[in-house]
DNA sequence: CCCTTTCATAAAAACGTTTGCATATAATTA
DNA sequence: TAATTATATGCAAACGTTTTTATGAAAGGG
């Protein structure tokens, strides 16, 4: 493998005289620099990164965070679209891009002291957002180090720089989409509004319905199995009340398919009833109807990240990049084609 | 931050000493590493992942493989429990796990390419397997290079090192699980038996009905939205050559899912009829009824990759270690209960 | 034409380890 | 007691970069 040292003799210059010139140095000739360009490619060159690392005192590596509980993993489908945008950036730009994980907050903590102390990683990317977290409180704690969260931040929002979805306007946009297709009635299920997405979502549902002067039906239901007489019977209950056309925008598409599994306990008829949902995750496709969802671009919350994160050291840095905002889309199916 | 220079000035040595003592050398007395373990605690000092990668000429870190084409990602609902797996062993041991991807097999390789020159990165793990794979072709052409993979290789079988689950087995021990409730025709559902995992799985399937002397009921499914009534005419022609009490056992379980909608479309009870799948996704817990699914503990895909690739280097390392299997587990509920 | 500045390059030190070689002391043997 | 061998340690080079400092040549100014 070629060495810096081995473009240098083919150039004829010294080593540092060759760095610079890689580094386009205004302090090289441009003769020079042409002729250590050419040994570079004769020889197939391109620099070490452990050597680099050490005397830059400094990794290109960015730490990508995943939470530590199982569940938290499980649950979201996005990781791994996110994960994907990251890395294809990153190594796009000659980062590595390590996984930070652990059983338990504790391991996870340690794992990122390690990788912060003996790994020169200084940036790190959460690919998860939670109330009270002790690891991003950690990571905050630490000297040095720049981190981006990929959700909704839950506290310091102006401080944190962070890539999300507009929740708010999703929920906005899928409400007024229901309204202008004529839907009169229109109900926003939900499980938890604690939940920053949900809740974020509700807002937006709200906003809408206010402009439209119509009444909000707020319902909440359990996603525990044991629930479901429960849930049906909370259904029924809020379909005694409302009249017309009736839309259900559930807060993601798995909540949406509950719902769908609930028609049977209500005395209703499902398909005189629309259905929506978000995240457009593959039930979507294969639910029956085919339900209409809001497509939410995981990869590019990662891509997004990744540009953030790289860019961080770069001085020219605005602060009006410090957040992002991933576009939604309305995905149309027949869940609401009537 | 502490350097080895710090320490072997603390215990009262040579630089070189304290990194002998530190590895546990012989050539050191029992009395110089004391000091030098105390020295260490006193400054907690841990070593320099860069130098050491720098001066061992090869790096901490393991690499993983996520598929390029976007469509895999999304499939596999696994893949974050696996990594979450991979990188809590790795990270335990002091790996570092770096991610590559890319939009193309060709960003791909490009990518891993620069994970292997520039980052002395020797070590792969692939979180999925296909025939005819170029990535894996190219990792194999290099030098100096160990790979595991997690799934089961599709081609040299005998010569690489994977982890998987053992797929015939599960289909055997799902088949004889209906066969054992007493249920007297069991159809095998699939979309495509070219895939590794839906045919082993199927093999299974058949070795368990040869044993009990029963007929075997393929039946190839669709799973393409558009051609749900050409499924549902499928079995219904099937339906009407079998007999007694039923149940379909699916490839996995969005498969079974597709199905129970199917039932609208045929002239039969769906209480009447028992539903299997494979993998105890998400999914299986929230259908109606919900699905006896079978466990395969993705999690252990990664812990094992982690271990098989750690120990690579070590020349302890067995060959009856070069593949693992992770067991599975039957889940049942209400879809078999009857 | 000498002095100063600018420009282009080289030499050497530094980053934090590991390791081959040399050395010093203590223990053994003849 | 001198010679030999074990045992324990230090020195210095090496890994592949970057960067500070030094040096030489050309150019500009008076």
């Amino acid at each position: 493998m070629a060495t810096i040292k081995d473009v240098a003799k083919l150039a004829g210059v010294s080593p540092s005289t060759a760095s610079r010139a890689m580094h386009d140095s205004s302090l090289i000739s441009e003769e020079t620099k042409s002729k250590v360009r050419h040994a570079m490619q004769e020889l197939d060159y391109s620099p070490n990164f452990a050597a680099q690392n050490l005397a830059n005192q400094s990794s290109n590596t960015i730490g990508v965070i995943l939470p530590a509980r199982e569940e938290a993993v499980g649950e979201n489908p996005f990781f791994i679209q996110i994960i994907q945008g990251l890395a294809s950036i990153c190594n796009a730009h000659d980062y590595l891009v390590a996984v930070a994980s652990g059983q338990t907050d504790e391991e996870l903590i340690k794992n990122l002291e390690t990788m912060i102390k003996r790994g020169n990683i200084t940036r790190f990317v959460f690919v998860y957002s939670q109330v009270n977290d002790p690891v991003l409180e950690f990571i905050k704690q630490q000297k040095q180090t720049q981190y981006v969260v990929i959700g909704s931040p839950e506290s310091d929002r102006d401080q944190t720089c962070y890539v999300d979805n507009d929740n708010h306007l999703a929920g906005y946009d899928a409400t007024r989409y229901l309204l202008e297709k004529g839907f009169e009635t229109v109900i926003y299920a939900y499980t938890n509004l604690d939940e920053g997405v949900q809740n974020a979502r509700y807002l937006g549902y709200q906003q809408a319905l206010n402009e439209f002067k119509l009444p909000k039906f707020p319902l909440e239901l359990s996603n525990r199995v044991a629930d479901e007489a429960k849930n049906a019977q909370a259904l029924r209950e809020l379909l005694k009340k409302v009249s017309g056309r009736i839309a259900v925008l559930a807060c993601d598409d798995i909540l949406a398919l509950d719902i769908q599994y609930l028609w049977d306990l209500c005395e209703v008829d499902p398909s005189k009833i629309a259905m929506m949902g978000f995240n457009n995750s593959g039930l979507a496709k294969i639910a029956r109807p085919t339900l209409t969802s809001v497509e939410i671009f995981p990869r590019f919350l990662g891509t997004e990240a990744a540009a953030l994160v790289i860019n961080k050291d770069k001085d020219t840095f605005k602060l009006d990049l410090n957040r992002v905002i991933v576009p939604h889309k309305i995905i149309e199916r027949d869940s609401t084609r009537f």
